[in-house]
DNA sequence: CAGAAAAAATAAACTAGTTTAAGAAAAACA
DNA sequence: TGTTTTTCTTAAACTAGTTTATTTTTTCTG
């Protein structure tokens, strides 16, 4: 039998109260908990009637592959962080992958709508995302890539420790050459 | 008095009935109807419990301006579309701005929430949101200015042609000097 | 319709970021 | 532990996009 105890912790936390074993019994009837090891996917462009996923442990990254066949990294999402398409459940254009061996739970659109309505607001959550990209956005816009980098840094140091660099590269909307350029100079700077 | 029938019409499509005498008498008396001179600020960074706008008629943008003090266009709105900061009512980091003369119906978030609740999803319209975005930010990430501009004018063709040239540059995430460029290369290419 | 103001075009010098390629360092693995 | 694979660095030539400034064109207003 799987442990479910980190998705009713969270569940408790954000519901501020001990759950029922009956609430518990729901939650697990729900959630589908999974495991995936480093480079699997997660989901593909394409696929319709995605899933949520909350992380139990790990790092996963969700991306795009334009038509060049360039990959971007959209987003990151660690342990306690959730992680899904939300256009679902309409076909997917992104792909989502695991970074480290990551544990997951999942739930369909249904079951989100479902459990996540009686805690949350769903509207909310999706508020907070839509509020988060367009904050990052302007950023990447507004911003040069070592400001963006300085940004991510201070926000996230765990992060840039975790990730290789060509992914913090994707993410910033740079080539992994640039970002190593950006370091170089970052770090003649920090020694001086 | 003020004519409302172009909002009772969009309920009235996204309801697919009629509406009651009653149902009309609730919307008049939660939506404000206003009107915006061209160059007029609909709203500014700073503002809390900013409200939402559907527009009747003309057009909008909605835009941030950046530490450095540069404007950045984030989305335009016209006729029938609907406009607002979606984080409300916390403090907003947007503007908007008539970019022509315009009237609109206005609506707080505590009747957005109970009126649009009626007849639609709200969370199924903030999604929608999210996902425009996120279409967007992967595509002016993943492609040159160029290839932005003629996907505009495919899906927006009419807004081109209402929109000063800077302003669409902004939209781009390019300058103004740099689009019209990219008009001289595009004319030049059509007239061969 | 003239004059003023706003918007667009053009030029030239510049910088942020890309591309390709090759070697160095680090990590994974057997 | 040595070997293979993955990741990172460096270099050099290039391109997309910026900046500043000037001129031309278009739009607005009295």
């Amino acid at each position: 039998m799987e442990d479910y105890s980190v998705l009713y912790s969270y569940f408790e936390k954000i519901n501020k109260r001990q759950l029922s074993v009956e609430e518990k019994l729901e939650i697990a009837s729900v959630f589908r908990k999974e495991h995936f090891k480093k480079k699997e996917l997660v989901m593909s462009a394409g696929d319709t009637n995605t899933r949520h996923y909350y992380i139990e442990k790990g790092l996963l990254r969700m991306f795009i592959i334009d038509q060049s066949g360039k990959e971007f990294n959209v987003l990151f999402a660690k342990e306690y962080q959730w992680l899904g398409d939300l256009g679902t459940p309409a076909e997917t254009s992104y792909f989502i992958e695991a970074l480290e061996n990551s544990s997951v739970f999942s739930v369909d659109e249904e079951g989100f709508s479902k459990i996540i309505g009686y805690y949350m607001d769903l509207a909310d959550n999706i508020r907070k995302s839509y509020i988060f990209l367009q904050k990052r956005f302007v950023s990447i816009l507004s911003k040069t890539a070592e400001e963006n980098y300085e940004d991510l840094i201070g926000q996230n140091p765990d992060l840039v420790q975790r990730l290789p660099q060509y992914h913090i590269s994707s993410y910033l909307g740079v080539t992994p050459v640039f970002l190593s350029k950006i370091l170089a100079k970052r770090a003649k700077k920090n020694t001086k």
